[in-house]
DNA sequence: AATCTCCGACTACAGATGTAGTCGATTCGA
DNA sequence: TCGAATCGACTACATCTGTAGTCGGAGATT
C-alpha cells in the first residue's frame, strides 16, 4: 500500500522475509542469496529503511528485534506490474503479455501448458 | 544494449524522442506532457544524461544540438519487460499471465486473444 | 566482577536522480 | 553596431540508493 518505492538491494531483503518470517538481522544476514554478499551493517541498513517504508515491522524478541513484512507480495508484485504497464504500455496489460510471449521463445510444450491453465481460469 | 537504466525522468524525454526525432531541447522542452513542466535546463541536463548514457545523440545544427535517440523502444521495453519478469516471477513468464489473470487484469476477451496469440505462434 | 561478544543506533560516503541556476558566447533584431 | 535572446557547458544541491563502519550498551563467559 504504502507508495515508498522499494529499491532493488531492499527487494532482496523482502524476498527473504516473504518466504519466511518472522526473521532476525543475522539471519536475514545467511538468507542472502550468492550473488548477494553483503555485510551485516548492510542488511541492517536495509532493514530499518524498510521499516521506516513500513515495509516490515519489528518486534523485540529479547534485545533482538524479529522482523516480518508488513505488505504482501501479491500487493507488491501487483503494484509494480502496474506501474511498468503504465510506463511502458499506455497503461494496457494485453500488450505486455503480447509482447513477452512475442519476445519469449516459447516452445510447444509450454504453450500447451498456458493454455491449459488460461481454460482453468476461463472457468 | 547499453546497460546504463534510464531514470523515469530520462525516459520521459525519450518518449518524446521516439515519437519524434530529430529534436532540439527547446523543442523537447515544448513537447513536455502536462504533468511534467519542467524547465529549459532541466531538459538539457536530461538529455545530456541520456548522452553519456548513449541512449540519444545529437548532431550540431548551427549552433544548436538536434538530438535523436539511439536506443530502440521496442528494445528498451523489451529490457525493461523481462526485468520485471526476472524481478517478481523468476523470469517465467507464466507466472505472470497467471497473476495478471487472478488479479483480473486479464478480462475473457484478453485472455481468448492470448489463446488466440499462443496458437499462432505454435505454428 | 571483568571481559568478550553481539545488537541496534547512528554515521559515512560515493554515485544516481530530480530539479534547476549561472555564465560566456553567439546570433538576431533594431 | 549594440543590446536582447538563446544556446550549450558547467555548477548546484537535496534525496535516494548501495554499501559499510563505529560505538555504547546489554548479555554471556570465565
Amino acid at each position: 500500500m504504502s507508495s515508498e518505492r522499494i529499491s532493488d538491494a531492499e527487494l532482496t531483503i523482502m524476498e527473504i522475509l516473504w518466504e519466511r518470517a518472522p526473521l532476525t538481522a543475522t539471519d536475514v544476514a545467511a538468507r542472502l542469496p550468492d550473488d548477494r554478499d553483503w555485510s551485516l551493517p548492510t542488511v541492517k541498513t536495509l532493514l530499518s529503511r524498510l521499516l521506516t517504508k513500513a515495509a516490515v515491522e519489528h518486534r523485540a524478541d529479547g534485545r533482538r528485534f524479529l522482523y516480518s513484512p508488513l505488505i504482501d507480495r501479491e500487493d507488491y508484485v501487483s503494484h509494480e506490474s502496474k506501474r511498468l504497464v503504465d510506463r511502458l504500455f499506455g497503461g494496457r496489460f494485453m500488450p505486455l503479455v503480447a509482447h513477452l510471449a512475442e519476445q519469449e521463445k516459447l516452445s510447444d510444450a509450454d504453450i500447451s501448458e498456458i493454455e491449459r491453465l488460461l481454460r482453468e481460469m476461463k472457468s
